[in-house]
DNA sequence: TTGTCTTTGTAGTGCCCTACTACTTAGCGG
DNA sequence: CCGCTAAGTAGTAGGGCACTACAAAGACAA
């Protein structure tokens, strides 16, 4: 092959490692290895990591002087033998984030340390009709309130929008409950208010992060975090590492399961957002005459269908197998173990949960399901409400942490 | 968040970095660099990594000893000011893989040097009906011949499978075309008789790896690889790494398009071969009283619409919007950029792409086709003939030079 | 009480690798 | 021949892990 012209892809950086990287990287790992298994000694961390304990000596002893380690109570092995090792954990006021979720009527702002423990919290209401400076000054009111006390001591913010964010700038490029934050500059507003470097992401990309890092996938590398409601999103993890591409906008809500379907209000035919969102159970209602006072959602469907109601049995089933067709989309394609639900459908709880599971299985072949890979897992978030608030705090601790090296 | 406990995933184990494998991952990023832009001088090297000319200088100094790299004439700079740079490029030697591909009816090997130049190749026919050990003596006998004169050069064996293949293992789960293969320690066989490292691979993971060491995607680092014809498949290339989960296959082709549609060959309902793989070709044809006297292929049914039969030119139209719902799907679901076709399709040449691109664009949201991503690219594969061939030697490549540090 | 066994944590040295600075090499043009 | 620009190279410094040997801490038995 003659090395003639070659096509101009935008380019990612060649990057040299350098010893003081090696060094970052490490310790973050040393970090991470515990976020995903718990307290462990450095015999602990030697074994898992296959490194002479002296090694794992040095390393920690770095991150207990800056502050991010802290040693337990030396704890007797557990058959009685050798010397105890000291447990390693997070101080508490370690790896500080400052966490900020922009809902579509409130914000929500906290202060979470590394090991998940939220230490303190505090909700803002967003006045309805507000403009784009109303929006940003609730946002930039909210953060100054409430990390005022650890301003200095915070690694970084994170910031949970409902909204399509560039990767590279940060910036909102669209938001439909609150299109006022389009071209707010929100991140460098909030970078010039606390002097913390920000991060920026959309909220179910937060929810995957969440859930990695203190959630129900914690030490899982691959798995989706879905939020199914009024519209679908996905977050997909694969090796532990997020899905995304360097640029442009994961859509997978509008992803076509229905070639022949109805038209979505985004203008394509047939998207997954069509069958399985909250609009279209409503319009099913309707259809089919089930009647309730206020808007439907899962949870009053489920309530309805256990309480006998033929009609809301059968509405929940035809609502489960059209939200399973496109996770057994997701699963086919890149055979995810664990998948993590997340919005409206939580409140449908075991009833939804476990159709939705079956109709997966009957949609996926049987190699992913049953055999080496162990079952396939549709798991509720336990913590939904705050979900994305923990992982505005995740998505700085990937920031700053992950030395893709 | 109590670090109590915790779900277990099957755990990647955490690794720290030494200091000799940053001279081997950063050997490897020069290396990649090189087959990304072509030849390049220290001095350019140095600009692109961002660091000084001497740490290039003893990078590529080991390089140069370990014969991977060969300095060739020193070149004026462009405006003929300052000491020429010396560019540096692969040797002929270099990086020598043998790779395998393993059709059907025959059996194709090659040696590949680094710089993708198939150095040598041989085909091999496979009778039909062939038993395990036949195929397996076939594909060994091929290997033994290809290889013999360079064997202690290998860096390692690539082998092409039309297989699903455990990603642990290397182990053949499924193969329609040459059942025979499943379960024969096919790779622990070529390593026994080879004494070189091997790699076995579904072959449309070679072609994503073969694009993007040596064909169209060199340098891109976000794009798929898919196949279609006879039934469809798919790689994907996110941030310079192929998306595959730790266990599972994926079968992009059997994910749902068609809530309501046909039954497919594997059970499920609707999925994207059903309507867009050779069968439906050839079944829809019959259904419009198309008639060829072979069997109907992409190419023919291109060479009868441009011929103006009208008839042709509406299933070449229905076939080009089928196909394109999945890779819209693709486009909607992770952002790519481009896209590279092989297989069948290929043979409906330009008449045939511009209508998938049309039609994907249609099914796509404009941010992705237009704005900041620039275009949206579908190609056809150029060197369709070798692909798989050059893949299995990239496939070698990557396992050698990807050190995930 | 003491010695043995097992395991944990730590010095201290050595090696690998990149960063940095200063120098040599090489071509061009006046 | 000199000045200018850029490429390539010593040689030293420093970060960081690997390795070996050793001290520390508990359990247990003589």
């Amino acid at each position: 092959m003659e090395p003639g012209s070659r096509p101009s892809g935008p380019e990612r950086p060649t990057v040299i490692i350098s010893a003081a990287e090696v060094g970052r990287a490490n310790r973050a790992r040393i970090v991470q290895a515990l976020a995903d298994r718990g307290p462990l000694s450095r015999a602990d961390l030697a074994r898992i990591t296959n490194v002479p304990r002296a090694t794992i000596g040095s390393i920690v002893k770095s991150l207990l002087s800056s502050g991010w380690l802290e040693e337990g109570q030396p704890r007797p092995p557990a058959d009685g033998i050798g010397k105890p090792g000291t447990p390693l954990w997070f101080g508490r006021h370690a790896g500080l984030s400052g966490a900020i979720h922009v809902q579509p009527r409130r914000v929500v702002t906290a202060v979470v340390n590394a090991a998940g423990d939220i230490l303190s919290t505090h909700r803002h209401k967003i006045p309805a009709r507000t403009s784009t400076e109303g929006v940003v000054s609730v946002i930039l009111n909210a953060a100054a309130q409430e990390f005022h006390h650890d301003m200095d001591e915070l690694t970084g913010i994170g910031l949970a929008l409902p909204a399509a964010v560039d990767r590279q700038t940060g910036e909102v490029m669209a938001c439909t409950p609150l299109p006022a934050l389009v071209g707010s500059h929100l991140r460098q507003r909030l970078e010039d208010l606390t002097q913390v470097p920000t991060v920026v992401e959309e909220d179910v990309t937060t929810l995957a992060l969440g859930q990695r890092w203190f959630g129900q996938a914690r030490g899982v590398d691959d798995f989706a975090a879905l939020q199914i409601g009024d519209g679908i999103g996905a977050a997909v993890m694969l090796g532990g590492h997020l899905l995304r591409s360097r640029v442009g906008l994961s859509e997978i809500g509008h992803t076509c399961v229905d070639l022949r379907g109805q038209k979505c209000t985004c203008g394509l035919i047939g998207c997954w957002e069509t069958v399985a969102s909250n609009n279209w159970l409503r319009h099913t209602a309707r259809q089919l005459d089930i009647t309730t006072s206020p808007k439907l959602t899962p949870h009053r469907l489920v309530r309805l269908a256990t309480s006998g109601d033929k009609a809301a049995q059968g509405l929940a089933d035809m609502y489960a197998i059209n939200v399973a067709v496109g996770i057994a989309n997701l699963v086919q394609f890149l055979a995810l173990p664990v998948l993590v639900l997340h919005g409206d459908i939580v409140g449908g709880g075991e009833y939804l949960r476990s159709r939705v599971e079956q109709a997966v299985i009957a949609r996926t072949f049987p190699a992913h399901v049953s055999g080496r890979v162990g079952q396939l897992e549709i798991q509720l978030a336990h913590n939904d409400a705050d979900a994305c608030l923990l992982g505005a705090a995740a998505s700085v601790l990937s920031r700053t942490l992950h030395i893709h090296v």
